[in-house]
Parts: structure tokens; C-alpha cells; sequence
DNA sequence: TACATTTGCTAACAGTGTTAACTAAATGTT
DNA sequence: AACATTTAGTTAACACTGTTAGCAAATGTA
């Protein structure tokens, strides 16, 4: 089984391959630029070869969505520090979101920009969930520490989450990019939010 | 001059009519699948007649989004009641911008998710200022109904669009349409920016 | 060596935005 | 009325796009 074991290797290879040089074009050029073609003459392999190992365009996308669900998932899950206070820990959230939208940008723009189409895909992704988990944790821890025990923890993952989302969305909307440092208004917008899950209603 | 006038009126109207087919396609079948011969086959023109009126495809969709923006801006505008309490005005302007974007999905998708590509454009939209402005007024009459001088309007402006654009990215990420009344989630948060509003830090 | 399978390619189909070059009709001028 | 000129509208092409059917060459198996 030793020569099937390298055809899979090889197979693989050329999948990864395919990742890696659109990835190559989406940081050159953007998501619009990625073409089948294009992507086919960096591979150096005609076109139909793509299509051995991805179903479709689209498959190739939404790959990136996941991948990119996923390294924000894992930022967010590397800056929860249980030792310290946890509202330092949302706010500590919240930057390092605002961070990977920053310097991840056409990552970024690929997991919401494309969004609608493949909407189905969404409710599966199980890297957002896994985000929504962190999110949910600090949020938790929060409340336990103000001994706010009123909190309905899942609507405030959605706000927090739309908040982040927000943010990103009109910054990229009014700038084409995001400055690397948080702004002053969403600093301020956290803790806004913050101070709602410290203060009984 | 009236034989001039007369071909103004049906260039006008030729215009008019490409406005239209193209919305009726995009409320069809969506801003995705509008394309040059689709709009051509339903004016009865060929091709290039639109070109005549229209630099490019893409200025056929900024059309819409000139025209999104200032519906948006005027129905923010018609809820502005200034014999109410101003805190209700705020909530009222989240609500309207909420049925807007649920009434009126498909605008609100060119709206923002073209978005980034046609960037240039954003900042010369008149009608994003004005909308701003709407929500400065309601705001700044927050701020002074509780005698808190010590808000920057223009930072909690930009919140406030940040948090409402937010949830309805999110709203259409997760389910792919906006439901006709404002979640919990989404009043909750109002209440709490609100909040932020009237207390002095 | 003869057959079967895999590997990869060419070439096409149907669609896209955009434009150059043309015809036919309407207008203006003598 | 006859000619010139502008205008309205067309056809047909170019250069792309995603996708796939069909074929040739290389490989593995008997």
C-alpha cells in the first residue's frame, strides 16, 4: 500500500497546493480576483484539475471562511486568562477581535463579505460556535463576579457579537481597512457593554 | 426647442425604465444574478442602449444604493418626533432602521454588501450624512434631557450605527433574513446604549 | 505483451461586462 | 426636394468567467 499512500500524499499535496496559491491571489488582489483559471496557471496544472479536489469555486471559499472562523476562534480561546479579572477578559476579547480583523483583513472580508450565499454552511460551522463559546464564558464569568445572576447570557453573546461585528463592518465600510489600534469608540462601546453585565436592571 | 425636450423626456424615460427592470430583477433574484443582457432583454433594447445611460454595471447598482440610503435616511427622519421623550426617539429610530432593513432586505443588502468595492463613493454620499445626522439630533436631545454634558455625540453616533448595522449583519448572516420585529436582543441593547447616554461616567 | 485504470489535458458550452463598427432613421441645411 | 449630418439602435466581437464532456498518454495489473 506504500504506492497508494504516496498518491494520496501527492493528492493532498496538490489540494494544499491549490489553498495556498489562492490564498496568494486573494492577498494580492482580493476574493473577486480568485479565478479558476488564474488559479489553475499558478498550480501550474489545467483547469479541470481543481475540480478533482474541490466541487466547486465556491468549496474553495468557503474553506477560507472556515479557516478563518477558526483562527479567530483559536485568538479569542488564547486571550481568555482565567486568572485575571474578568472584565479585563472581555475587553481583552474584544481587542483581540478588533486585531484580527485588522490585521487579517481579507480574512476577515471573506467570512462576512461572501456571507449570505453560503448561508446554509453557517448554522454547521462549528468554529463559530466554538467563538460564540469563548464569548459566552467571559460574559458568564462577569455576572458571577458581580453577582449579577440576571443575565440572560446568550442575548448577550449576540449583542457582543454584533457589536464586534458592527464595528469592523462600518470601519472597513467608511475606510476600506482597519487602523491596527481599537478607537477610542469602540473601546468605549465595550465598556458601555461591559457595565451592562456588571449593573442589575 | 420642444422636439429637444421631447428626446430628453424619452431618454429620461428609457433611464427610468432600465431602473426599473433592474430592480425588478434584483428583487427577483437578488443583486447577484443582475446582469447587462438580463436588463437589456426586459427594456427590449439592445446592450449598448444601457451604456448610454449608464457608465458601467456597477453604476446601475450604486444607483441603488444613492437611493437605499435615502429612503433609509428619510424614514429615520419621519419617526423623529420632538415633542417625545428623547430617550423614546432613540428607540424609535432602532426600530425604524430595523423595519427598514427586514422590509426592505434586498436594498440593504447592496446597501452594505457591495459595500467595500465602490468605497470611494461612501464618503460623498450625501445620504449617509444626513442619516447621521438624524441620529445626532435624537442623541445630542438624550444627552441634554438628562443634563449629561459630557458626551462626545459624534463617537456615540457612530456606536449607534455600529450596533444597529451589527445586528442586522448578523441577523442575515445567521439566518439569512431579517424577521419583521425587533429580537429581545436587539431592544435589550438599546436600552443599554441608551443607558450609556443618560449616566454620566 | 494485453488489458484496465488512473492522470491530466484540450476544447467546448453557456454565461459575464464592455466596446468598436456599422446601419437606418430622423433631423437640419441649402 | 436633395443633400449632409446628426442620432438611435444594432450586430458582432473581445476578453473574461465557471463548469464539464471527451480524449490521450502514462501507469499498474494479468
Amino acid at each position: 500500500m506504500k504506492a497508494t499512500d504516496k498518491k494520496a500524499e501527492q493528492n493532498a499535496a496538490l489540494k494544499n497546493e491549490i489553498i495556498a496559491q489562492s490564498w496568494a491571489i486573494i492577498e494580492e488582489s482580493g476574493w473577486q480576483a480568485l479565478s479558476i483559471r488564474r488559479i489553475a496557471e499558478a498550480i501550474e496544472y489545467s483547469v479541470p484539475m481543481i475540480y478533482k479536489h474541490f466541487e466547486n469555486k465556491e468549496a474553495i471559499l468557503e474553506h477560507f471562511i472556515k479557516t478563518g472562523f477558526q483562527a479567530l476562534a483559536e485568538r479569542l480561546a488564547s486571550v481568555l486568562n482565567p486568572s485575571a479579572p474578568a472584565t479585563e477578559q472581555v475587553q481583552e476579547l474584544a481587542k483581540a477581535y478588533w486585531t484580527f480583523a485588522a490585521s487579517q483583513t481579507k480574512h476577515y472580508e471573506i467570512m462576512y463579505g461572501l456571507g449570505m450565499p453560503s448561508c446554509e454552511a453557517v448554522n454547521n460551522v462549528a468554529e463559530i460556535k466554538q467563538m460564540s463559546n469563548v464569548m459566552m464564558q467571559a460574559i458568564q464569568a462577569v455576572g458571577e463576579e458581580a453577582g449579577n445572576g440576571t443575565i440572560d447570557h446568550y442575548l448577550k453573546v449576540k449583542t457582543f457579537w454584533s457589536m464586534l461585528h458592527g464595528f469592523m463592518a462600518i470601519e472597513l465600510f467608511s475606510h476600506n481597512q482597519i487602523q491596527e489600534a481599537p478607537t477610542a469608540t469602540f473601546r468605549d462601546a465595550i465598556d458601555s457593554f461591559i457595565f451592562t453585565l456588571i449593573n442589575k436592571k
